[in-house]
Formats: structure tokens, sequence, C-alpha cells
DNA sequence: ATCCAGGAGTCCG
DNA sequence: CGGACTCATGGA
């Protein structure tokens, strides 16, 4: 993960077959959200490095990923970590090659993979945000997801104002751990979800539960089972959070309504495809089918 | 009112 | 295990 250091600015190597502007376009995708901002071909955000703060610009003139400083000059550790962050964040260690060779002999695959060529999954680097953002998207319109996450982050998050723009750190489990249910009601979570969240905080208080630990699991059907332990975390649950935060590519979030969305434009067809045809749509895509659920949902941001 | 939305838990054979 | 039923909440 070579990266160039330039003080108030870094940049970072990126592989072939990466588009920044795609990745700009999911994260983009709502104007409903509240944890970044895309403006001007740039992605800013807040970044915490160990006890630094950050507010960066991220963007790519060239050749490489460029990622300003704008609240602070961290030290050089800090740097290296924010290097080691972005790369993560848009999934820059991945070795595309092969889920392309693996899609042009794939009628579903071939045609999102020349179009959007140079996708990446893009990544949430924290667990509980991933979990709690799945959570809440449970069974409920997206817009009203991003409101409901938007009143958690502005109740229980950190805000910090740069430049006259509002930038937040998503609530820590230590915030969410002492709420009772009532707390998260107030805000229209449902009593299910709003336990749920506030027992997955209480989890990752007392450190029962580490995204570390979870991070080392080499196998991703123990990976998965570990996260369905948690109540509130199903199936579609455990899939979409490994998706965004871990490395095992075989994720795949079948129970998906955008995903059957996706297939159902793609195929042409006026009705959402099944479970079980989903399951032999992707019997070609083993191993890749994260990627491949990140390319589909992608023809939904058209 | 009715159906849907980036599901999960529970029970039953 | 796979299926059926229940729960839960706001939006269109």
């Amino acid at each position: 993960m070579p990266w160039h250091d330039h003080r108030q600015f870094i940049e970072v190597d990126t592989p072939r077959d990466f588009s920044f502007v795609e990745g700009l376009v999911y994260l983009g995708r709502s104007s409903l959200e509240c944890m970044h901002r895309v403006k001007g071909g740039a992605l800013y955000r807040r970044l915490r490095i160990d006890t630094w703060d950050l507010v960066v610009k991220i963007e790519m003139p060239g050749e490489r990923l460029c990622v300003h400083f704008l609240n602070a000059t961290p030290p050089q550790w800090a740097r290296a970590e924010v290097a080691h962050t972005v790369w993560a964040m848009f999934d820059l260690g991945v070795e595309i090659d092969a889920f392309y060779e693996l899609a042009e002999a794939d009628p579903i695959l071939r045609g999102l993979c020349r179009k959007y060529r140079g996708l990446r999954i893009v990544k949430m680097e924290d667990l509980f945000e991933a979990l709690c953002w799945a959570i809440i998207g449970q069974q409920i319109t997206l817009g009203f997801a991003y409101t409901m996450k938007r009143r958690l982050v502005e109740t229980y998050g950190q805000r910090l104002v740069f430049g006259g723009e509002p930038y937040y750190l998503f609530p820590t489990p230590q915030a969410l751990a002492p709420l009772a249910e009532e707390d998260l009601r107030v805000l229209q979570f449902s009593r299910s979800k709003a336990g749920y969240i506030i027992e997955i905080a209480r989890r990752f208080d007392g450190g029962q539960l580490r995204q570390t630990d979870l991070a080392d699991l080499e196998d991703y059907q123990e990976l998965k089972a570990r996260l369905m332990a948690l109540k509130g975390v199903g199936p579609w649950t455990a899939d979409y959070v490994i998706l965004k935060c871990f490395r095992h590519r075989q994720a795949f979030p079948i129970a998906d309504v955008g995903l059957q969305r996706a297939l159902q434009i793609v195929l042409g067809r006026d009705n959402k495809p099944s479970l079980s045809e989903i399951r032999a749509l992707a019997k070609p895509w083993t191993g890749w089918e994260a990627y491949a659920a990140f390319y589909l949902w992608r023809v939904l941001y058209d």
C-alpha cells in the first residue's frame, strides 16, 4: 500500500481497475446521508484516527487518491494510518481481474462490469456502525432508514462544524449502551430495533464483541454464524455487514429487496426473481458474490 | 385502507 | 433444514 507524504495531504497509489468516480456515485447515492458529503468530485468526511479527530477531503485528480487534512496536521504515524484507512475504504487490495474474467462468461455480470468498470466495494471501517445501519434498514424504506440514522447520529453522535458544515462521528457503543429502549423509540425506532441496537452496543462496550476478533476469523461461515448469534442479526444483516466490513467475498445478501429489484431490471422482467431463481443465477458467481451484489446494486443508482 | 420496504424471531414437522 | 406465521413501523 504505497503512499506519499506531503504533510498537509497524502497521496495513495491506486491499482488498475479502480474508478474513484464510481465510488463517489455509490457514496453520493442518497442526499439524505449524514455521515459524509460528496461535492465537486470529492468526498468530505470525518475520520477518527486514535486520538486524532480529522476532517478530510478525498479526491483523485490524477492517478493517485489524494487525502487533504482540513482541520489539523496529524503526525506522520497518523497520516500512515489514514493511507491505510482509505486503501481499505475503497477495497483497493482486491485483485478484481478474476471477477472480471468470471463476469465475461456470465450473461448478467458481463454488461454490468463493462459499464461500471473500476467500481469496487465501498467499505465501512466501523463494524458497530455497519451493524446499526443494517438493523435500522431492516424492512423499512431507505428514505425512512436514513432519517432514523440521522436522528441517531444527531442525538448521540459527536458533531463538529467545519467550514460551516456539520461533520459527525457515529455514536460509539459507549454512548448507546446506557440507553433504554424508550430513548430510541422517541426517534421512531421500533421496540425490537431499539433493543437490538442497545444490546449490541452493550456487547461492544463490555468487550464481549470486538471487531478485531471477528476480523481474524478466516472462515466465512463461522463469521456469519458469530454475527447471527446476535439478536436482530439474521442472514441478510450478517451478509450485508460482512460485505461492507470484512474481506470475505462470499457474502451475498440474497434476501435483499434492492438486489431483487436490480435483478428484475437487468433481466428486464416485470416481477422480482424468487430466492431459488437468484440462487440458480448466482451459482457461477461463487467466490465473488459480494462483488456481484455490489455491481447489481449499482444499477439502482443510475 | 392496503401494500410495501435493503428482515428477524419463533414454532413446527 | 425449509416453510408458515407473527411482529413492527412509517411511507406511498
